[in-house]
DNA sequence: CAAATGTTGTGATAATCATCACAGAAAGGT
DNA sequence: ACCTTTCTGTGATGATTATCACAACATTTG
């Protein structure tokens, strides 16, 4: 797929016309990454937006015994990196590549003077802040009083609308994350993820599959953990 | 105060001319609300765009089960309502004042008018809700590591750098909220707080008196508990 | 000012969950 | 196919912290 056609796919520029989607996706310059490469790291100045092509990402932050806290994964068309361009500060988390990640990325610059000019990117962009702050709000709530199998089962909702395919009612993520990720974003410890995974099994509300993992009856599982 | 120079203050609006100012002030509709007053609904639709002329609200979700998570006390040029209008969700928190409150209102009309009018509001916002996503990148963190006492300590900087006055060094905060509410935004128990407080103060690191709360040497505090 | 309401302090108890320890399974490399 | 590394399952144990219960203190209100 050319890059233009990717580009086509990302939000942000879904508005523009394709002869400003030319000109923007000739400034962009491709990259490559193997899964486990740090993409950006926290320390260093925030210079580069990046557009995910193929593959997938984690957004983390590092605590300083070396614990690490996911916030996010990211899959194909979303981006990242804007935050530090847009208000100035250092970066404030890590991209690790998750699998083997194909990337375009834009200048700090050319990512300015696009929003400067073509406003609608601005009015998009805003509106994809507002929803990553949403799902941020939903986190804290979560992690402020859920218990731990009420937060592996939202982490797991999480899971499905991002990565999971629907049939009949139920969702089926294929290539489930590690439960140490898991448990890196819900807030808990692998052990318990283990642990509550067989749990939620035998209550016949989930099943594994080898890499696979299906939710029976997603609506009412959602419901069941709001 | 003119209501012209309230918005002066207002971060996002800080660039304009006074004769732009003039025309969305003359837009504006100001209200008030008396301590504990609901402001926001989590089901209603949000419609409008607020500004803190005085006082504060806090930015809470509540469980079915009736706890509060509190996410967020904004005080003075503060504002919100822009979530729900930029990605066009239900609103996905409420607001409650939590103190008597003035707020200057724009409808979702005018505020989006004024994004497309003005792109330096709109880059302006972009930088504040970057600036806000980082912050519940932090707070999930916390959530996520810490034990109690750290993120009882977090909050206590959190409320430092929003209202808290530098004397020498120590931090200042005057009407230090209620210890549920701390407790709310730390994800713990009114009780863990109430002992927590005690033990920091048993430290020397922080001094009760009365409505006012103290931090000792503010930065070595926040090295701290980072 | 008394009564009522809201807030804080503190002990006792129990529940949840992290941690340690290790075995078994799966995946990757050569 | 074998060895190595990574991932998962599971028991035992202890620490942290929520919850309950109630007294003391403070603030508001009639």
């Amino acid at each position: 797929m050319s890059s233009v056609q990717h580009l086509r796919n990302v939000p942000i520029f879904s508005d523009l016309k394709d002869s400003d989607l030319n000109i923007i996706s000739d400034k962009m310059i491709s990259r490559a990454y193997e899964k486990g490469q740090m993409i950006l790291l926290e320390e260093s100045q925030g210079e580069t937006f990046f557009i995910i092509v193929s593959g997938a990402v984690k957004v983390t932050r590092l605590s300083d015994d070396g614990r690490e806290v996911i916030l996010a994964i990211l899959g194909e068309s979303d981006f990242f990196g804007e935050m530090s361009l847009l208000d100035g500060e250092g970066r404030s988390a890590n991209i690790v590549a998750n699998e083997d990640a194909e990337v375009l990325t834009l200048s700090r610059r050319d990512f300015l003077d696009c929003l400067e000019t073509y406003p609608k990117i601005a009015i998009a962009l805003l509106e994809e802040l507002a929803i990553r702050l949403r799902k941020s709000d939903q986190h804290i709530e979560s992690l402020s009083l859920s218990d731990s199998e009420h937060r592996i089962a939202i982490t797991l909702i999480r899971f499905a609308q991002e990565l999971g395919t629907i049939k009949q009612g139920d969702v089926n993520i294929s290539n489930l994350p590690f439960q140490q990720d898991i448990a890196n974003m819900a807030g808990t410890s692998r052990e318990t993820v283990s642990r509550t995974l067989k749990l939620l099994e035998e209550k016949d509300l989930i099943k594994k599959e080898g890499k696979d993992l299906i939710i029976y009856k997603f609506d009412e599982f959602r419901q069941l953990f709001s």
